[in-house]
DNA sequence: ATCCCGAGGG
DNA sequence: CCCTCTGGAT
């Protein structure tokens, strides 16, 4: 069967609902460095922020720069993150990440995709993070949350990857709008209209359809 | 396509 | 018990 996709009004006025339901949505995720946020966005892989946010206090006391995480035994910074899951690969993608970091960045945190996404650990959506909640550079991450609201509501195909569920909403949005509809988009997923959500769509958005 | 993986909610 | 959580590497 033909998959009917939204034009790009109708979607805007999807998204445009969405974000009156949270104006003033922001990142959940504590940090208080650049590092220490691209740790929590590494961390966060299929794991809530909330469970990060736990783990980070204690994690950014033990290991305050990246030279510190550099050195650090492996088995130190897994025991660290162990509640968050998928630790081990983790501790040893951010153990890379911060080695990588000292030494070919000054310990400094790229702000720039593509040298952010060659980091271990460092995807498309953990790049866009990055970029915008570090740097406040206009990005879309899709994750989960953007991904399943975006098919849910027809913007994209169903079997549209999140590179390019993030084209199109950056496609049909304005740049200003970026970033603070990705964090609308978040907390709609997370809050209003979560993975088990049954029924029409429109009618979590309050929404004539 | 499969693996990594603990914790929370239903 | 089963599903999901701001994914990425192999």
């Amino acid at each position: 069967m033909v998959e009917k996709l939204l034009s790009d009004d109708e979607a805007r006025a999807v998204l445009k609902r969405i974000l009156a339901l949270y104006p003033d949505a922001k990142g959940e995720l504590q940090w208080d460095s650049k590092f220490h946020l691209l740790c929590a966005v590494v961390m966060s892989a299929q794991t809530t922020d909330k469970m990060v946010n736990r783990v980070m206090p204690s994690f950014s006391r033990k290991f305050p720069t990246p030279e510190s995480l550099a050195t650090a035994p492996i088995e130190e910074i897994e025991h660290e993150i162990k509640t968050i899951g998928l630790y081990r690969s983790k501790a040893k993608h951010l153990k890379a990440t911060a080695e990588i970091l000292v030494d070919q960045y000054h310990s400094k945190i790229p702000r720039d995709k593509k040298k952010l996404m060659t980091l271990p650990g460092v995807g498309e959506k953990t790049a866009n993070v990055v970029l915008a909640e570090g740097y406040g550079i206009p990005a879309i991450a899709v994750d989960t949350h953007v991904s399943r609201i975006s098919k849910k509501f027809h913007i994209v195909d169903q079997k549209a990857t999140p590179h390019e569920v993030e084209k199109r909403l950056e496609a049909i949005l304005p740049k200003k709008e970026w970033i603070k509809t990705h964090h609308a988009m978040i907390l709609f997923g997370r809050y209003t209209m979560p993975a088990r959500a049954k029924g029409d769509p429109y009618s979590y958005l309050d929404m004539q359809n």
